[in-house]
DNA sequence: CAGTGCGTTCAGTCTTGACTGAACAAACTG
DNA sequence: CAGTTTGTTCAGTCAAGACTGAACGCACTG
């Protein structure tokens, strides 16, 4: 029988599914953050499989692209063949980072955009300024937030690595 | 012959189409912002299926959509039976607010984890304590973005209405 | 009232890409 | 060296959903 806990967990780890598919992620490779938020792992490959009833190939190639986006790390276990995979210390900025490139490119089409299209054609080289004006700021918003929030868990962490104790 | 100017033209509306399909919207979707973008407009329901080459029942549906989503409008011309669409006054910031409301749906799922999950499980509930601050943080970044962008054109728009010159 | 133009809808097709099973390479073990 | 264990890769399957063509409903026109 699986209990309260189970449910909730197994309800969150699919939605987490959901919620990074809608972020143009694999669904499992939301599943396998899901179930690094709840469980702090570390997790092998197999374990993840198994616990996530998927394909140890599926596991391995979405870890992979975790493992690219920095948002999970591989370790290993001292006399244990296997590698292990746990959360990176900063998961979500690192997300956010991916939507940060995602948004320079498409800056970059605007740019190009703007280079080819003649002079006289003002009233497009207008919308087009504004729309590459809206990512600019929304650019410098999102950076904002990675900086602020790095900063923030950087001392968190540090103060934890001093025996959570403030410097008074 | 494809001139310079049309090239440019039709190689942005393609990448539009590409830059909404990673936000989750159709690709034709984007195309017809990209082409509004380029021209001003107004389009009517068949000129955007010839000017895109898709279907007109394609564009039935993605122009319900942008318009459901309020980054199109709707409009009527004075004899002619039929319906017309340019971009809405705001349409960048109209699809902020669409990331908004998912993000604040994920916000809800972690909410509902954190009530269903046993208290003791302390070190799930910080994990997912962060994970909640997080989604915060970037929701008011997100609705920062907002408020500045749309009061900045609100203000430039009046300006304009007033002939474009400042009061002194 | 028949005929036309317009937008919507729906069943069906087609494309994309996630996921799997199996084969493989590399590293280890006896 | 034969035999495991582990992770990766690749061809193939499958599902989701974008897109289409055709049928439809409605409003207008003569």
């Amino acid at each position: 029988m699986t209990n309260k806990a189970d449910k909730a967990i197994s309800e969150f780890v699919e939605q987490m599914g959901l919620i990074l598919q809608a972020e143009g992620l694999p669904r499992i490779a939301g599943h396998i953050m899901g179930l690094m938020i709840m469980h702090e792992g570390p997790f092998s490959l197999s374990q993840l499989a198994e616990r996530l009833s998927v394909s140890r190939a599926s596991i391995s190639t979405n870890t992979r692209l975790l493992e690219d986006l920095e948002v999970i790390i591989r370790t290993a276990k001292p006399g244990d063949r296997q590698d292990y995979f746990k959360l990176s210390p900063r998961p979500y900025t690192r997300l956010l980072r991916g939507m940060v490139r995602r948004m320079r490119r498409a800056r970059d089409v605007i740019e190009d955009t703007q280079e080819t299209l003649p002079d006289d054609m003002t009233d497009s080289h207008d919308r087009l300024q504004e729309l590459d004006a809206f990512y600019k700021a929304l650019i410098e918003s999102f950076m904002d937030v990675i900086d602020t929030w790095d900063a923030e868990r950087n001392r968190a962490a540090k103060q934890t690595r001093n025996g959570d104790r403030p410097s008074a």
